[in-house]
DNA sequence: TTGTAGGCGTTATCAG
DNA sequence: CTGATAACGCCTACAA
């Protein structure tokens, strides 16, 4: 019963079930020709042995290892954390297994993040947090790693760039304040300084410049619930109070509502309106029953996926330079109560 | 400019360094002896090729990949993800990277992902959902790779099983709950059956039991916010309406909560007192303000990753079997408004 | 369909 | 300190 320490290899099996070890290697490839009396017994053999293909070796030889790296910061936060179990979902199905690389600590680590998964020979990188360097891009695509960037509101050549449509989303906020009654319209942004968050700013203000309103920006700290309570609370003080508010993110709304509520006294929507971005679970819990743009996270996680594993059939055949994708996606807005008449 | 796709090896690193691959490997090796003079070469040559050590080589022949899997379903839930984020932090400080399998689908999922684990030859998996076949398990060990059962309420030979002290918990709570004069409890619990949380349940039961109350029980649906509504649907329509209630896991206490106060129009902690388990970044929000038992994420992360690392060292130096660790750790009851009297 | 031979990029061992 | 050489486990021609 001791067996020791060895690891069982395709020689093993292939010597206890009779055949060579080419017999093993094709028994366990998906379009390789056996005849079914031998596959029977290699499988058998690797049974009673308890063998499983070392995917190193095989990544190895195959140059594709079938690692996907997912580089995520914040990854705890609610749409983040949606995000990746969409990612994982579908990268299992689509038979890759996710590597998840935490960038919550320095600025250059995306490009750390990068390095690990070239280390890794990741046959992709799917990118939910900062930018990475030109150079160590370039060097991806050397590696034949292909890239996904989600939200990253720059498109970065022979990648795919997945992107919500912000001008959209803030020309519909503003008329859905404009029909409430609303006309002091303010956003409350963090100091995060993202492009993609920095777009929906801008947007915004645009949208409202737009319709003839001039819209105020409050900025704090990080994208969080207590950054959203504190902009209340700069917000709220203001001599000419806000009566429409599109916060950045549904987390910073949901803080935003609190403090509104229960240090402001105000009620959603009569006094205030209220709107975010993401359509995070708590968004529908009855305490908030936010109004908000939901962000397909999970179409994302397919369409990135598909892309990526159709691309990788083309490869052999394009000697072509690959093609650039850039996909706008519409935010849908997601009517609950806190704006006034939905 | 235009490098093809060949990826750059050591031997190319040697070449143009003008010294054998053994160097090149020694350079990357960090308890190797090189000379100052050849490693400046090899870092030189190295950095002007972008050339990356091949993980998946290195694996192979060092029998250690440095993938360490994590096993776990319902990922984008607060607690799980906290969690996740924790160990994925810690796992890279100790040069390790987090492989992520998703096992939300089936049932025996567990062990097919202990199967990837094998394939990818991981040093070791750390499980937060489910429990994998004896069978496989002992083929992990085979192969070398350690486990970490965390929350699993079962003790595994060989492995590091981290739980919480329910026992603790429950007396603690129903001690909270008399002190704040309540008489008629109740545990909300979802139908999952996962050992810890059973073990919850029946540890306030019994706590119930030991201070000479009945605690009542009702069980509906998964571990989530919608359960807890549906289980203050049950429990607050009952004849003898309890008057504090232990739930299962902060989402359900959210839940609870709130179609206790928006549905039933009481007051809590006035009418009802609520506490729950994990001490999710909810809980703190002020619409819930909810008195629960944290769950020292970070800490269960901290010494999983420290087991890991500590118990690779030893492994040459022992030929001794490896000694099982169980630890408890002692919950601690963060007190906030859902409560009377904290 | 099957077996043989060569190679994937590293590291470890062993002379020098 | 350095350089050959032999593994590591697997895949893919190529030949049988």
């Amino acid at each position: 019963m001791a067996n020791v320490k060895t690891a069982i290899s395709a020689q093993d099996v292939a010597r206890r079930a009779g055949v060579s070890r080419s017999a093993v290697s094709r028994t366990f490839t998906p379009g390789a020709s056996v005849s079914e009396n031998t596959r029977a017994r290699v499988m058998k053999a690797a049974q009673e042995l308890g063998y499983h293909v070392n995917h190193l070796a095989r990544g190895l030889v195959r140059n594709r290892s079938g690692i996907v790296c997912l580089i995520v910061s914040e990854i705890a936060t609610p749409y983040r954390a949606s995000l990746v179990r969409w990612l994982s979902h579908y990268l299992q199905q689509a038979g890759k297994v996710a590597m998840l690389i935490n960038t919550d600590r320095s600025d250059n680590s995306v490009s750390l993040a990068l390095q690990q998964a070239i280390n890794f020979r990741a046959d992709a990188s799917i990118i939910l947090s900062g930018m990475p360097d030109k150079a160590i891009t370039q060097l991806c695509y050397k590696h034949g790693q292909r890239l996904v960037l989600i939200n990253r509101d720059e498109t970065l050549p022979d990648s795919l760039n997945i992107n919500l449509d912000s001008a959209n989303a803030a020309e519909t906020a503003v008329m859905a304040f404009l029909r409430a009654g609303c006309r002091h319209l303010a956003f409350a942004n963090s100091q995060a300084g993202t492009p993609s968050l920095t777009r929906r700013e801008s947007d915004f203000i645009a949208a409202a410049a737009q319709a003839g309103l001039q819209a105020v920006v409050e900025r704090v700290g990080s994208t969080s619930y207590e950054s959203g309570r504190q902009l209340a609370q700069r917000l709220l003080t203001r001599h000419q109070r806000p009566d429409a508010v599109f916060c950045v993110t549904d987390l910073v709304a949901c803080g935003f509502m609190d403090e509104a509520r229960h240090r402001f006294a105000l009620r959603v929507p009569d006094d205030l309106c209220i709107v975010g971005f993401d359509n995070i679970p708590q968004s529908g819990w009855s305490s908030y029953n936010l109004t908000t743009f939901a962000q397909p996270a999970e179409q994302f996680a397919c369409d990135a996926v598909q892309w990526l594993v159709t691309g990788e059939q083309e490869e052999p055949a394009a000697g072509a330079e690959l093609r650039n994708d850039s996909r706008l996606y519409q935010p849908e807005l997601v009517w609950r109560g806190s704006v006034r008449g939905g």
